[in-house]
DNA sequence: ATGCAGAATGTTCACGTTTTCATTGTAGAT
DNA sequence: ATCTACAATGAAAACGTGAACATTCTGCAT
């Protein structure tokens, strides 16, 4: 009695002695239909196998129950860690993810949202790689799918969630402050982004507060591909006097900047303080071990796969922002400075 | 003349005064069009802002032009650069990638196979949790979408993607041998896969071949999730005499055995010989600089594509296997062991 | 001139589902 | 008994595309 073709909709009905629109009323709205009807279909469905087939629902229906996650870098772990709890949040309410990597290129994320566009995906949630570059801007201002943007200050219509990384920031940098700390310098690997940008923002407020003249190479940039030791050891020895505290975003800038430090012959945290952000895992193997500012990406993923579920059900009401917390957690990565 | 809806396939061939049927050729088989027709086509698709629309053709073909890709866990490294090059690769031969997590669990991972049946996925690339569980090993034998296993021994019609482990593990065993060690350990974190058992064969044929008698607590698995610094401190000190050499399976690893040879006052290389395998990242910033077996991402995650490319062309053609290489590279974490 | 092969294009229908609207059945109010 | 309202179900059409088959056209051999 089994096909050898997939059984269709059609099958299921004429099994349970019924019409194909109470077969798929039985899929979709089953309230509709009476107990005894319902469970005879049901019971045809399991007997058969019988899968809907998403394409021609698709069709019908114009939702793929498919959203999109963008990323700049699948490699660098908090992207990852979103994207799988994300990932994992769908598709407990049947939605699967379709990931597009922009290789850190804008114009390339450009033609990924088109693609995703293409695909009909139901919505996107995406990590830009540049929040100033003006046609990336564009193409995500006139996003005409439900989308959420992550942790980026672009114009948009979208649900937003957004880190808190200033608090975390501040705590930090005034816990240097007040260790006795006078120059200090923050490390990124990128500006073109909000994360980077509010840190930045936050140091030099603290700084300014603590009423120390911030100089230029004091918020320093280096390009992660560019990342050499060397660098990272100018900036550490740069100044004068040497800075006697770092700050350095992702884990990748952090075991270069011990490796640095300890080419230098400059001892943690006797000689240099040294705080860690997103760097969790390799702050927590090093020794001593490393401050940290942390955030739970587990939880960034999960609000961003419910925020896009509530858009996905009511599409009309405001565009919502979801603020989340990051902590700073101290080790013994922090000392007062040396005596000069 | 624009229109509100998206347009259609018979949109453009009413602007282009021609059939549907000569529209759908235009996209799918040109050179059956002549020259002329085929691009007053072309210009009334472009004037329209004509898309396919995907789910349609869908129905039609049954091709979706997306690949499943299925990892234990996205945020190990190795997986997510193997899964982006592949997404990129495919990418650029309109082929999408749609993302499902196992988070190491058989019963999720059989589950995820299934959602990508029901999603109809031409194709499923795949790193298999666990290639002992049974009912995973019949989940994957009777895969019936062309698939790729990635370094996994199951049985199947699937095509293969292997790294060679053995060579670079040899290689690396027999320098330690070389310089003299004799009490060396193996510290992994996954024994349910090819590579590990790969390596750990690799590494007791090479211990057999030199004489030393292989003791029980050798080749040593250690949780990842448990993966305390007392564990591997253990581990480190564990036996008489104590171990003069550790190979170390992955970046977490390799960072916790860092830390636990400095708080145990094991100086590397001194007294303690390190190499790393697939931990390019922590080995090159570490100090000293950690040896290591190292693998191209890259290229596992273009073979897997192009793999899959060439199975959706032809069908029939014998199930293949592509071995890719591994290699050993010596850094200072190598010496003697210290005199007893 | 006629026939014919093959190139170019068109007509019709099917893919599997949901939607719209119609029909039947049932129970309660009159 | 009749009407009404509503619940339960069904018939037919539609979504956008591509495949099978049909038709027209062109040029060339007879």
């Amino acid at each position: 009695m089994s096909l050898s073709r997939r059984p269709t909709i059609r099958d299921v009905a004429r099994a349970a002695g019924v019409s194909t629109v109470t077969v798929s009323r039985v899929s979709n709205e089953p309230e509709l239909v009476v107990a005894a009807t319902r469970e005879r279909v049901q019971s045809a469905m399991r007997a058969l196998g019988y899968v809907p087939n998403l394409a021609a629902r698709t069709m019908r229906t114009n939702a793929t129950h498919t959203i999109g996650f963008l990323v700049p870098d699948l490699t660098i772990y908090p992207n990852a860690a979103v994207a799988q709890a994300a990932a994992r949040r769908l598709g407990e309410a049947g939605y699967a993810l379709l990931l597009a990597s922009s290789d850190q290129q804008p114009e390339r994320e450009i033609e990924a949202l088109s693609i995703l566009r293409t695909r009909q995906v139901d919505g996107v949630i995406l990590y830009a790689c540049d929040q100033d570059h003006p046609s990336l801007r564009a193409a995500v201002r006139d996003l005409d799918v439900p989308s959420v943007l992550l942790d980026r200050d672009m114009p948009s219509r979208a649900d937003r969630i957004y880190s808190d990384h200033r608090s975390a920031m501040h705590e930090a940098v005034r816990r240097l402050v007040d260790l006795g700390h006078r120059r200090m310098i923050l490390l990124q690997y990128d500006m073109r982004i909000r994360p980077s940008l509010e840190r930045r923002a936050a140091f030099l407020e603290v700084i300014e507060e603590a009423g120390i003249v911030a100089t230029e190479g004091q918020a320093i940039r280096l390009p992660l591909d560019l990342m050499t030791l060397s660098e990272i050891g100018a900036a550490l020895l740069d100044g004068d006097p040497a800075p006697t505290a770092v700050i350095v975003e992702g884990s990748r800038l952090l075991l270069a900047t011990i490796q640095a430090a300890r080419l230098r012959g400059l001892a943690i945290p006797a000689q240099l303080s040294v705080i860690a952000i997103d760097a969790a895992d390799v702050a927590t193997a090093a020794t001593p071990e490393i401050s940290c500012i942390l955030r739970d990406f587990e939880s960034i993923g999960t609000a961003a796969a419910d925020t896009m579920l509530a858009r996905l059900k009511d599409r009309d009401s405001r565009p919502s922002a979801t603020h989340l917390p990051s902590r700073f957690v101290e080790q013994p990565s922090l000392a007062p400075p040396p005596p000069s």
